[in-house]
DNA sequence: ATAATAGTTGACTATTTTGCTGGGTTAAGT
DNA sequence: ACTTAACCCAGCAAAATAGTCAACTATTAT
């Protein structure tokens, strides 16, 4: 399990997919200009996370990308796992002709800790994340309001509507 | 928190200093032949770990590195996070300056999870990944001692001594 | 049909990171 | 003095990353 930006432009990606298409497909350039992403490299990493059978693409005028299933069903390691092109990660590739035991030995560690990892962002669904970030999201707002009602005390015409 | 290569090196050069600097410093010559790491990549990444305060260096004959304290308080994130050089990793570096709210709304979900994996390395130590690997060692021995029993009965001059 | 939309593909470039080489200098033990 | 090692650089080649460009194909609204 590698954690690198690419794998996390691909989560940021799905994330804002799975935030807006709810009632319709979301165009690649939507997502672009949203997470200022370059077009072709959203290209790029959605073309394999179609692959994987992710994501749906949906051709023609009003078309767009939309998930594939619930947002529930799709967990993080799965999308970092689909754009990082999996590359035997290990010089002695799990197998018994290797030597240099001690080096076996600590490779044998980090591996089963990268599992570890593995496990745990498979545990996390882009819905998850999602409700987590509306609860945070409401608590944020609660905040501002409430310096707001503190900072309208001082500056009354600094009462903009923030959304 | 970021997963490459480099970390793992790290990890693992900082598992088999552990592993072997109990009674005596430990030369990176060593660790580099061990883990195959060239000795110049070993000495970039010990540099930061000890700028870090994690190690410390002896140096004359029979100098080399041990750990900074014990290896129960060594963490898997600091170590990773000490050879990372840390680069904003992020466009709008958590000012208020970013307009683009829903880049930001994503934005925070990724620094979010990011967050969660890092207290998930800080809790583990390189104590407790020893520890672990003890018992997987002894358990995967015993694997094998019971498979060689097995093969001695059918190929009797096989029965070489495999440690 | 045709134009517009949008995905598909592949090659290509710039930048950064990675892993390494080799040259030193400095401190400490013999 | 001599050796052993840490320590410190400057640079470098290969790979990965991030992004660009351009031609192409499939779909659908009109």
């Amino acid at each position: 399990m590698r954690l690198t930006t690419k794998g996390r432009y691909a989560v940021t990606a799905m994330l804002d997919l799975a935030f807006h298409s709810q009632t319709k497909p979301v165009t690649l350039v939507e997502i672009a200009t949203r997470q200022t992403i370059s077009l072709s490299y959203l290209e790029q990493l959605f073309a394999r996370l179609r692959r994987a059978g992710m994501v749906k693409g949906v051709r023609g005028p009003g078309g767009g990308y939309t998930l594939c299933g619930s947002a529930n069903d799709i967990n993080i390691a799965d999308i970092i796992m689909a754009v990082d092109e999996r590359v035997d990660s290990t010089k002695c590739g799990g197998e018994a002709n290797c030597q240099k035991h001690q080096a076996c030995l600590t490779h044998d560690l980090w591996m089963g800790l990268s599992e570890q990892i593995r496990d745990y962002l498979k545990s996390i669904t882009l819905g998850q994340l999602l409700e987590k970030h509306h609860v945070q999201g409401v608590a944020k707002r609660q905040e501002q309001d409430a310096a707001r009602v503190i900072e309208v005390h001082r500056h009354p015409e600094a009462n903009v509507s923030a959304l």
